[in-house]
DNA sequence: ATGAAAGCGCTAACAA
DNA sequence: TTGTTAGCGCTTTCAT
């Protein structure tokens, strides 16, 4: 199997054959107006040759590219050093498998990123995008789908578009479950610590809380808004300890600030969850590893990876928009509740 | 700025400037033997149009795919839970910057998708490959070189192969600081939690440590296998406590295991770092949010994905491969030692 | 069921 | 300095 100077071609393996370029081309292609030897040979000078495709001569015929991109909005630190992160890419990479398409990753760092990033998808180079970590009101998704390029979303977008599919989990219903939880643990004096509320999951877990604790007959001992990181974590848990002293129960909406949370608890010598019960979201390796453990609310994130990837490919052979999903959450208990 | 039937060619582009399609051409790949005039009415028909090259029939002149692939070698959770990852395929996104090349993601879990991998390199489909998280024997990155492919390793091959490039963090010396931090801080009775033996990373690590320890005159108390887990840490610290009670300092291959030690030393009352000194490796989120937050041996972790991805294109361009780069460590200095 | 031929948009060799 | 021309390897009519 030594390189030969060139790859082989599908003339080649037509010759090897014996038959037309055209007719390799069609047995390649799967198609079933061929004769029963003319396709043996091929399938066997194919194989012989271990040819492959060439996608450039391929997509000049088609006009389809036959890759799709995973491109994350923003350079943050803080999201590349999220593990959630690399699990969608996981899930993504899953959800398009068996579909022959090339995964092309990209950052959109600064706006002339975005812009080359625009033409470029423009241009016709790109069958699809999975879109990750924007800002609510980024335009970019609003462009491309007007561009006529299917497009889908993590997380539900902060305006609604038209046209627009995204992937998101329950976040209503997982902090609504996260306050059950609670209250069934004989908490009756709940707080939280939000997410920011420029991001929709931050809005609905705080909404979430805020609905399921008054359905429960009971009145939120505060929220404070935090900003998914460790040390707004324990800044939030110091305002809401002064705040109301009395608190019994903290949902917080996500484990890196629990983690912040649990710390600021143990300088303030409350015990978790003697004192005051902890529930966290995401089901990050930080709440396994945590001492004590946190409870928490599970986003299943491989799954909705490979959904992203399953939708998007759906919206490229149908051409048509998916309808968004939003898959379900699940409670992870642990220690600290 | 609506979607055309069709995206503007060459062709349309030289029409609305004025020129042949030749020249436009030359233009837009920044030759010098083109008049002022012709330059500045291409450059304008293109910004007007907003052309994009079509990357397809470009390949198909030149025979580059203009592609490079980020290849993660197993599909193992362990893997992907890993902070570190993310991080380093964003250093690679940085390294590749500028060099207009679209970045393919792909994960070889079966033996299937090597296979198909290996044809699709070997056909010329990809201008270079980034290897991440292979097993030491792996026969891949041979036979890609073999092949005659541009391929940069993260992190030192277990055998070495001749023209494989590779970039590595300097964990020999990043072990042998640790020892040098402990033994400052009048620690005598040193032990180690290695990593799986089958990884170079913790093969350098437990050599680095073994060696400095008898550097400083001491004997080591013990090395225990790990696995870089949780649990593996855990366990690890506990058969070290049984075989060496008197212990005082503990250098452990990664964070996450050092945090599963922290863990099993304060259910076996050992306060740290007031009895046990704990100096973890990596720098992983984990080790700031550890309660004690844990000193660690830092890795340039972004700095060795741009690495990467330099390196691979200095090859790609040049075509040669590029001497092997170690990147140097840096203690980070908590509260564990 | 099969082949011949056209052409996708670009680059590169050659002419002028 | 510029234009003309010849393909790159594939898919896709249109004949046969």
């Amino acid at each position: 199997m030594v390189r030969a100077g060139r790859a082989p071609t599908l003339e080649s393996v037509a010759a090897l054959a014996g038959v037309s370029r055209a007719t390799a081309g069609r047995v390649l292609a799967g198609s079933t107006t061929v004769g029963e030897q003319a396709r043996e040979a091929v399938l066997r000078a194919a194989e012989e040759l271990s040819y492959v495709t060439n996608r450039a001569a391929r997509s000049l015929m088609t006009r389809r590219s036959d890759s799709i991109a995973f491109v994350v909005g923003e350079s943050e630190e803080r999201f590349f050093s999220d593990p959630h992160f690399a699990l969608v890419l996981r899930g993504a990479h899953n959800g398009i498998a068996g579909h022959d398409v090339q995964l092309v990753f990209s950052i959109l760092g600064r706006d002339a990123d975005r812009d080359r990033f625009e033409r470029f998808v423009r241009g016709g180079h790109l069958d699809g995008v999975m879109l990750l970590s924007l800002h609510g009101d980024d335009p970019l998704p609003l462009r491309l789908v007007a561009a006529g390029v299917p497009v889908v979303l993590l997380g539900r977008p902060f305006t609604p578009i038209d046209g627009l599919g995204y992937v998101d989990t329950d976040n209503l219903g997982g902090a609504r479950s996260a306050v059950d939880l609670l209250v069934s643990r004989g908490r009756t004096r709940l707080a939280t610590i939000t997410g920011p509320l420029d991001m929709t999951a931050a809005i609905d877990r705080s909404a979430g809380f805020e609905a399921q604790v008054r359905e429960h007959g009971l009145r939120p001992r505060g929220a404070v808004d935090g900003d998914f990181s460790l040390e707004g974590g324990r800044a939030a848990m110091r305002a809401l300890l002064a705040r109301s002293p009395d608190l019994d129960a903290v949902f917080v909406a996500n484990d890196l600030m629990a983690l912040g949370a649990l710390h600021e608890l143990a300088d303030a010598g409350r015990s978790v969850p003697g004192d005051v019960a902890v529930v966290g979201f995401d089901d990050s390796p930080l709440a396994a590893a945590a001492h004590p453990a946190i409870t928490t609310v599970r986003q299943p994130i491989v799954a909705m990876g490979e959904e992203l990837g399953r939708r998007l490919m759906a919206g490229i052979k149908q051409g048509e928009p998916q309808p968004p999903v939003v898959l379900p959450t699940e409670i992870v208990l642990r220690e600290s509740a």
